[in-house]
RNA sequence: GGCGCCGUAGCCAAGUGGUAAGGCGGCGGAUUGCAAAUCCGCUAUUCGCCGGUUCGAAUCCGGCCGGCGCCUCCA
């Protein structure tokens, strides 16, 4: 097995050799802390807490930096129009990240360094940079002089003399337009810290450069952002770090792709809404609360916060979502694409619960073998166990080893979840094969061999962070008063269905259906579930 | 203008030289009093268009059309 990633720096998938054996240091750029976090804000967070359940999985030790800026001239705006301190600010919307990321069941970040618990680290980078020549005071400010790095444009692919650079205020004191700032001295009641120079703040790309170098040293493996940060930000630090250390930042460069924001889904979907027209023939209504939506939604380019979406969406839906696309391409966002992705998710969740009423066991309970070589041996030692089933345990793992192959080829998610949904397909059709469902029907053997099968899939999908914990179940499903009013209806249908008086019986369910309610006949019984 | 990405079924989406994964939806069958759920089968002779390389191309090359990103501190 040898894992390959594909390498912005190189525009090439290479193997994967870390810096150090056995271990791997990951940092990924966060946000900067002045409003509360949007969908986009979830994708590089998703995706990198994947690829580190995968490493692990694969035996990597792994240590994964996400970065907070915390201080900036948009926090300093937002707090002056909120009248409060960019402390407090800051604060408050990395709270809010926090409480995001969470829900989003991401718990795999070691470490997430804030720019203003850095400041003695970022003033000793830039000290260096200047002792070497790569940097130069003006003014109270510090810039970083492109000009001495003959390196300057090679992970954007872009050279120096193609660029424009920025203009505006600071022009004057730059050598060049293209140097950009390390040290930004402050105006009157802007916050600031003591350096060497005038008192001020750090520019944004000598944070990551001085944070990963505290937490992961001068060279480490993968270091992620969006493909949006290439350049400036990633080109910047490359030259930061580069040129103080005299050796590379990060091996591998994974940039991730964007959002494609709703009113961006509109333009393309000249498309959609055609063939909406000619399709479905009560698509009118449909067709106007869309249009409605992603009107409003465009408005404020689809950034509205995602503590909001969480209320209209379950956390696994978005993340199924997130990584339904391979993560380098952009990837279609919509609340419709949200809801089809919670439709998908239902399938597996209703095996869920068959597993249950078969085996008398919750899914969530089983083991969840959290590396590679466990899951070998655990496979190999039920297939053992199991001649009987042998064609079953065959099949699961051949989806096993693809679903694994395609995960070490540059992290296709999107591809591994096709194998999931197969390996679905084997567990089902074996409960119907071993007719392990029913009243009082009982083959010790066979429950055995799915469970052990079970526990192989459970193994996969969590490399996704998939069905982990149980998901937030719908409301009322959990509300004991609601079950017993609808024990009570289900057995009044079930009375009805005896004396053959189906009419009552599909009055009883098709008010149901209309309600959200679905009714599912078994032979040991109706259960009922809420769908919205 | 410079750098780069994308165009695969009604929709979403894998696949970067060996004869089109998977999901949603749809159709047919098993099952069911009828449904729901589940299982089985079918649902792209073809990958934006045109040309080229090759025994062989969705995949490589050239051109064209259409869409997108970055080149101003957005993940």
């Amino acid at each position: 097995m040898s894992l390959r990633v594909y390498n912005t720096l190189t525009n090439k998938k290479e193997d994967l050799e870390p810096v150090t054996p056995g271990k791997i240091g990951m940092y990924l750029c966060g946000p900067t802390v002045y409003k509360p976090s949007h969908i986009g804000h979830m994708v590089g967070p998703v995706i990198f807490d994947v690829v580190k359940r995968h490493l692990v999985y694969c035996g990597y030790d792994v240590t994964f930096v996400v970065n907070v800026t915390d201080i900036d001239d948009k926090l300093i705006v937002e707090a002056a129009k909120r009248d409060m301190t960019v402390a407090a600010l800051a604060e408050e919307m990395t709270a809010d990240y926090m409480n995001n990321l969470s829900a989003m069941g991401i718990d795999t970040i070691d470490h997430f360094p804030r720019a203003t618990d850095n400041m003695q680290n970022i003033i000793d980078f830039i000290s260096g940079l200047i002792e070497k020549g790569y940097a130069y005071e003006s003014d109270g400010d510090v810039y970083f002089d492109v000009g001495k790095d003959a390196e300057y444009g090679k992970l954007s692919n872009r050279r120096p003399d193609d660029m424009q650079g920025e203009g505006g205020g600071t022009a004057t004191r730059k050598r060049s337009p293209l140097d950009f700032a390390l040290w930004k001295s402050a105006k009157p009641g802007e916050p600031t810290w003591e350096s060497p120079w005038a008192p001020g703040r750090p520019g944004w790309h000598i944070e990551c450069s001085a944070m990963s170098k505290a937490l992961l040293g001068e060279t480490f493996d993968f270091h992620g952002g969006g493909l949006d940060l290439v350049f400036p930000h990633h080109e910047n630090e490359v030259a930061q770090s580069e040129c103080l250390h005299g050796k590379p930042q990060a091996n591998y460069w994974l940039h991730n792709g964007l959002m494609q924001a709703p009113d961006e889904v509109g333009k393309l979907g000249g498309r959609n809404t055609r063939t909406r027209e000619e399709g479905e023939d009560d698509g009118q209504l449909v067709g106007d609360q869309d249009a409605q939506e992603a009107g409003k939604m465009g408005k404020s380019k689809g950034a509205s916060a995602f503590s909001a979406l969480l209320e209209r969406h379950p956390a696994e839906a978005i993340r199924l979502l997130l990584i339904s696309t391979h993560y380098r391409s952009p990837i279609l966002f919509s609340e419709d694409e949200i809801r089809a992705s919670a439709e998908r998710l239902e399938t597996f969740y209703r095996f869920f619960k068959r597993y249950e009423r078969v085996t008398g066991d919750s899914f969530y309970e089983l083991p969840l073998n959290e590396n590679r070589d466990a899951g070998d041996k655990h496979l190999a030692g039920a297939s053992n166990e199991a001649t009987d089933f042998a064609g079953m345990f065959e099949e699961l793992s051949a989806l096993r080893q693809n679903f694994l192959a395609r995960m070490d080829d540059d992290f296709n998610t999107a591809a591994a979840i096709g194998n999931l949904y197969e390996a679905l397909g084997v567990l089902n059709r074996f409960i119907e094969e071993q007719k392990l469902e029913g009243a009082g029907k009982t083959n010790d053997a066979a429950q055995a061999a799915l469970r052990n099968a079970t526990i192989t899939f459970r193994e996969l999908a969590g490399i996704l962070g998939l069905f982990r914990q149980p998901p937030q179940s719908a409301s009322g499903a959990n509300d004991e008063f609601v079950d017993q009013l609808m024990q009570l209806l289900i057995q009044i249908r079930a009375d009805a269905r005896k004396a053959k008086n189906f009419d009552l019986a599909d009055t009883v369910r098709n008010q149901l259906t209309e309600i959200g309610v679905t009714l599912e006949d078994r032979a040991d019984g109706t259960t009922w579930e809420l769908k919205r």
